[in-house]
DNA sequence: TGAAAATGACCAGCCAGTCATTAATATAAC
DNA sequence: GTTATATTAATGACTGGCTGGTCATTTTCA
């Protein structure tokens, strides 16, 4: 049985068809949306000719599933993980889940998806559902279940989980959207790891579980001093666990 | 002279057409995106013919810049002389800034726009600079003032506001973008007003000026009281100035 | 009756998806 | 090893439908 890489250099077989095609249609959905990305390009971007590219796939429609399963969904179940093995405070565990989401979704070509999603919902709904069902349930459950963990700890306040997820994630969910989008505007760029920290430090002190406010008012009336030890380690907290300022 | 509208009951005039064209651009842009939305449907749903359109708008993006500058343009400039004209604390004015906007913008067509610039940003960058200096240079600026003061006074803390604008304006940006792509999606649909309200509370708990927290601290160590007026009226004010929960 | 406004058939170009054809590779036969 | 044959992979010219934009013609109105 001869060997069949023999005189071309690395004749491409089928196995690795499907990864290369997608990847290119990440790069061509991200930079142009799904409607404006031909598939002579994505084709050619993978060193394919069209016909090729259908052998594959069987529309444009299931490429793009196939781009979203292959990319977020893996990234999500990392963080489903993360949620059930951390040990820790609640607070902690939000920082670890915002910064794994930046690492492996936020800075890189998989942030374009959400702005991609945002852009062709309405003109493809069983795509939207898709995405839905897959990739934004399963991250507000994640995040809701994060921030609930916090109140039954006593950790945050009595708060509605239902709506302050998406408090939690409207920040990220802006800062992929501006990168792909007014970035090229703005002469004075911002920071990404200092806009999640700052984020981080406003939501988590928002939802700290605020004993202080008695304490300073007991102690308007009346009452000197009080436990303060729960808040004191809720505001350390607050302030430990900060996002590594390194790579972009 | 005849008055000019007799067999057809309100023959329509050149003055109303550019309106009329802008209203049913607006609706269809927002409803399918610019490149989706089909001239002769706009054209229709006004009420006349393609050709007709034409002698209004050069161009099919001229006639999007049309509907851009008709619709936000002037709701900012309402917002700009709220800014100026307010008198009391950042905390109020933050809040009936949001209220205004979610009023003139979020709750309506106009929420559309955000979305539709996000989707189309890439494809037209000429388009998407002329919204970023026309709209979102703007409403920066204003949010900025508005956390700027809240500073100055020693209502908030220091905070750097070239972040915490973003972070202000995010959660308002998810509502309509999330109202115009994956609000169909869900089934236990999200109550705007309480979702802003909760925004609100949290975000403005989190740049609360946080002497309450120094206080805590000194109680432990030695001193039993301090100036708490400050804090407390800022804390009052996280209290008041709710959004009214009327209409949808 | 003439000017202004409106029309809609038409064109040119674009692109998702098809398929008859060709190239590459595996298997068989000698 | 080599030739013959079968099978699988890849190609790219083609098509059918669509739509931004045009313009010769018709309608409206002063």
């Amino acid at each position: 049985m001869v060997h069949p890489r023999q005189d071309r250099r690395w004749t491409r077989r089928k196995e690795a068809r499907p990864a290369e095609l997608i990847s290119a249609a990440l790069d061509l959905f991200v930079e142009r949306g799904f409607s404006a990305t031909r598939l002579d390009d994505v084709a050619a971007r993978a060193g394919v000719s069209k016909g090729t590219l259908y052998l594959y796939f069987p529309s444009k429609e299931d490429l793009f599933k196939a781009v979203v399963r292959g990319g977020i969904v893996p990234a999500i179940e990392r963080a489903e993980k993360l949620l059930d093995e951390h040990r820790g405070s609640a607070d902690s565990l939000i920082r670890d889940m915002v910064k794994a989401w930046w690492v492996s979704v936020g800075s890189t070509r998989l942030g374009g998806i959400s702005k991609l999603m945002i852009s062709e919902s309405r003109n493809f709904p069983e795509l939207a559902q898709f995405y839905y069902r897959e990739v934004i349930s399963r991250v507000h459950r994640l995040v809701a279940a994060a921030v609930q963990r916090g109140i039954d700890d006593g950790e945050f306040r009595q708060v509605d989980v239902d709506y302050v997820k998406r408090l939690v994630i409207a920040p990220l969910w802006l800062l992929t959207v501006w990168r792909f989008s007014f970035d090229y505007c703005e002469s004075q760029k911002l920071d990404p790891l200092t806009y999640l920290d700052s984020h981080l430090d406003l939501i988590l002190r928002g939802l700290e579980n605020d004993e202080t406010v008695k304490v300073s008012e007991m102690a308007m009336t009346n009452v000197e001093s009080a436990a303060t030890d729960s808040i004191h380690m809720s505001i350390d907290g607050g302030r430990n666990g900060r996002l590594v300022k390194s790579g972009t």
